[in-house]
DNA sequence: GGTTGACTTCGAGCGCGCTCGAAGTCGGAG
DNA sequence: CTCCGACTTCGAGCGCGCTCGAAGTCAACC
């Protein structure tokens, strides 16, 4: 209530380019307000946000499209050490491509083998569920 | 080096039923003895181990395969109050294999969820690393 | 001009799952 | 008998990733 009207005011507030309000953002992502602070000064972000004359945050298009590749990265158990690591290299600029895709690989492999162990691990469970199913009535499991 | 000779000594020593020692049976599931012992005093083994007149733990087969377990839930992203709360009704014997059985089944669709989406992501890491091997153009490639 | 309330920074606190260290006990080898 | 080292209990500490609250500022609306 009361996150109305005035949505995407700030200065232009036109046609193609949006640019939130914090709140807004926090609400389009699905994080806090506080979240997206947070991430911002442990430097997760490739570039920090613009700000309004009066200090305050503006998210535009491409600082929400950073930010969900951050939370895929998350998602998928990247540590948030690692994910600045991968805001440096792109902040840095041109150069080092490779060690990007390096650091994204790497990224990959750890969460496939990751998806391997957790599906057998899975399996397994499954089976004991099975068990359940085909024996009860029979006490002796455990 | 030097925890060798030994091994199963203790009581018996001989044939089928090993028990082993914390440290024995901490190296054989790939934990610390401390965390063994924190799985105890938490409430996740269905039983505690026997022990030695003098006090001191001895982990049987049964034991062993239950810790297995355990690991299974715990590396599939089981919280340890759950794991708990499973270990106690396996404990509480008879009559509520529903209730286990439940526990284990909204369990394994937690986790298929997950895996799903930890796929969804990684499909987007993925395409990103592709634009990176497409841009960085043929460099090392292989 | 006053009120409102979303914003700002800062630092403390929390939930989880162990991990670690201290201090003491005890069984078996020499 | 003595020593060694693996065991015991206990409680504190830690790494991670936020979360929360306090205190203050400032833009906009009435």
């Amino acid at each position: 209530m009361s996150t109305d009207t005035r949505t995407s005011a700030g200065s232009g507030a036109d046609a193609g380019t949006a640019s939130l309000s914090i709140a807004e953002a926090a609400d389009r992502l699905g994080l806090s307000t506080h979240a997206l602070r947070y991430y911002e000064t442990e430097g997760l972000l490739v570039g920090a946000p613009a700000r309004t004359p009066a200090g305050r945050r503006r998210y535009d298009e491409q600082d929400l499209r950073w930010i969900v590749l951050v939370q895929r990265l998350r998602a998928t158990g990247m540590p948030v050490r690692e994910v600045r690591e991968y805001a440096r290299l792109c902040r840095e600029g041109a150069g080092n491509e490779q060690q990007r895709l390096a650091l994204l690989r790497a990224h990959r492999e750890r969460v496939l083998a990751q998806l391997a162990e957790v599906s057998g691990h899975l399996g397994a469970v499954t089976a004991k569920i099975e068990l359940y199913e085909g024996t009860v009535g029979t006490v002796g499991d455990r």
